[in-house]
DNA sequence: TCCGCGAATTTGTCCTGGACAAATATGCCG
DNA sequence: CGGCATATTTGTCCAGGACAAATTCGCGGA
């Protein structure tokens, strides 16, 4: 496996990967005949836990170089937080993903999603089947293409909710909201749980998907003149850019229009001008004060 | 905007912007006191139509460090061989896309859908909105937040179609089709309208969703016994790649398992093992076909 | 004992300039 | 005019050095 592929896969950036090679001796890739990094599938898995640990907080130079075992151990020790949440439910989709069987996970996600209804299911059962899926995945317990089906399918299942929902009765009314991530973040799950939230509430939502530059992100606020961004981070992006990425944002569009940022992303922290919703229920309160400023304010145009 | 900031946002790689600015001397950016460079906004919007012109196949070397006015002819220039292909309901498409209507657009596509089924519509006028939208993109008259806006509308209205296909009466059978594209390509739209057409011929489809490493895409199809693997390419993915992952993953799975590839990719050439489907309107038959193969063969399992 | 603040360490990203393979163009021959 | 060998272009990689931003440590004062 190339530097580039170990970059797209762990994550890493490719002078990260050399520097720590030159500092920790690990990871310690062979050669071809170029004198190029191969990197084989081992040091790899281990590259992915490095980056769950950094990302948790570890640094660098205590955890790099250290055995599999070891880390397999702090990781657990970072998943004490919240290994509670592995409800009954967690452990049943990764059955089912386990046995390969698409038809089934859908099944499980459409029952769910009927029990809970879209809400519920929102706020307190997709968070945690997206973090015991992507935490089995980096402890090597599921394969990507696993990874991936859950994904698609979980997609389809909250997109045809959302779109009933938006169907269903309930006039559409302010704020109108409009849904994006930052160019390095193309994981959309959490974009959508967003998006079903706000439609429960009845707001007017548009979706520009994931990935738009941040020029772009602005100049789509003014075109559709929205009354908020809704931003979605996952622990993918690196803090710092999603912060200089918030900063650069909100210098581009007036101050009328608020920014909402979301997301298990950790160094995520509010601003002037930038809210930070923890959680997915948050979104419905947050609207109904949003709504009584507006109400409250100066003459609606 | 330091060099990090000029690769999201131009999607040029540092190292590529260093060579550049050696070989040809263009970009000329300025240095902070620690010798960092630091791209004006003005170069960035020229890297930016630089990126447009590579992509659409002119060799850097003819085009970096020509000005502006050359750049922009030679765009146009670009978008001229697709004109003609422009119908009415893309020149519609393209209006309401100008004018921000995010509704508006949902609506006229659903009403396309129902208008010509799901069958005609991903044949006859899901690609041509899609190519029209592209082109209109890349001659610059089309911003990239209207053409995501485009994707993600296109998107809602073929998944809810698909699943209601799904849904609908007809009992699901073989073959088993596994969808999904190669790392470097992004573009789900494709893919999306193969899923349908599949779909509507009775097809069991399970979808990896895009960019699936070449090595997992072969698990998969081992793990959901797959019949075919249907491989979307756009005209964004270099052939050479293309043709080299597909020859890899032939070599990865059984020779029972067939590879049918299809999309705008121009380089795409059938091989042993691989076929190539032009028009998604091949579809249909080449199911037909494949089920008759298989009735004719040895013993069903 | 605890808290702030300056010093020391760690860590990621950037630099230069060289190298080469893959992709593409060019020229030659049948 | 089409197919193949050769030349050029182009992107990505390498090493090893540098430094700023982030984090931790150590110390004196409340």
């Amino acid at each position: 496996m190339s530097i580039a592929a170990v970059e797209r896969d762990c994550g890493v950036p490719k002078d990260t990967l050399r520097v720590w090679e030159r500092r920790y001796g690990f990871p310690n890739p062979l050669r071809d005949r170029h004198d190029e990094r191969l990197y084989p599938a081992d040091q790899v898995a281990t590259l992915r836990l490095l980056r769950r640990l950094v990302d948790a907080g570890h640094r660098p130079g205590k955890v790099v170089g250290r055995s599999d075992e070891d880390l397999s151990v702090l990781l657990r020790q970072v998943g004490v937080p919240a290994p509670q949440v592995v409800g009954s439910e967690a452990k049943q989709v990764l059955k089912i993903l386990g046995a390969y069987d698409a038809a089934g996970l859908r099944e499980v996600l459409n029952a769910l999603l009927m029990r809970a209804g879209l809400g519920g299911f929102v706020a307190e059962i997709g968070p945690g089947l997206a973090e015991a899926v992507g935490a089995a995945w980096s402890r090597g317990k599921l394969e990507i293409h696993q990874e991936h089906l859950f994904t698609e399918q979980f997609t389809t299942v909250l997109r045809s909710a959302i779109n009933a929902a938006q169907g269903a009765g309930l006039p559409r009314r302010r704020p109108r909201v409009l849904f994006s991530t930052f160019p390095q973040e193309p994981h959309s799950l959490g974009l959508l749980m967003a998006q079903a939230m706000f439609t429960l509430e009845g707001c007017l939502g548009i979706s520009l998907g994931v990935q738009t530059p941040i020029p772009e992100i602005a100049a789509a606020a003014r075109a559709h003149e929205a009354d908020i961004l809704a931003l979605s981070f996952s622990s993918m992006i690196p803090a710092p850019q999603a912060v200089a990425g918030l900063t650069e944002l909100r210098g581009l569009i007036p101050d009328t229009v608020e920014i909402w940022a979301g997301g298990a992303c950790p160094g995520l922290r509010p601003k002037p001008g930038v809210s930070v919703l923890r959680a997915l229920s948050a979104i419905g309160p947050a609207v109904t004060a949003w709504r009584a400023r507006e109400d409250k304010g100066s003459t609606p145009e």
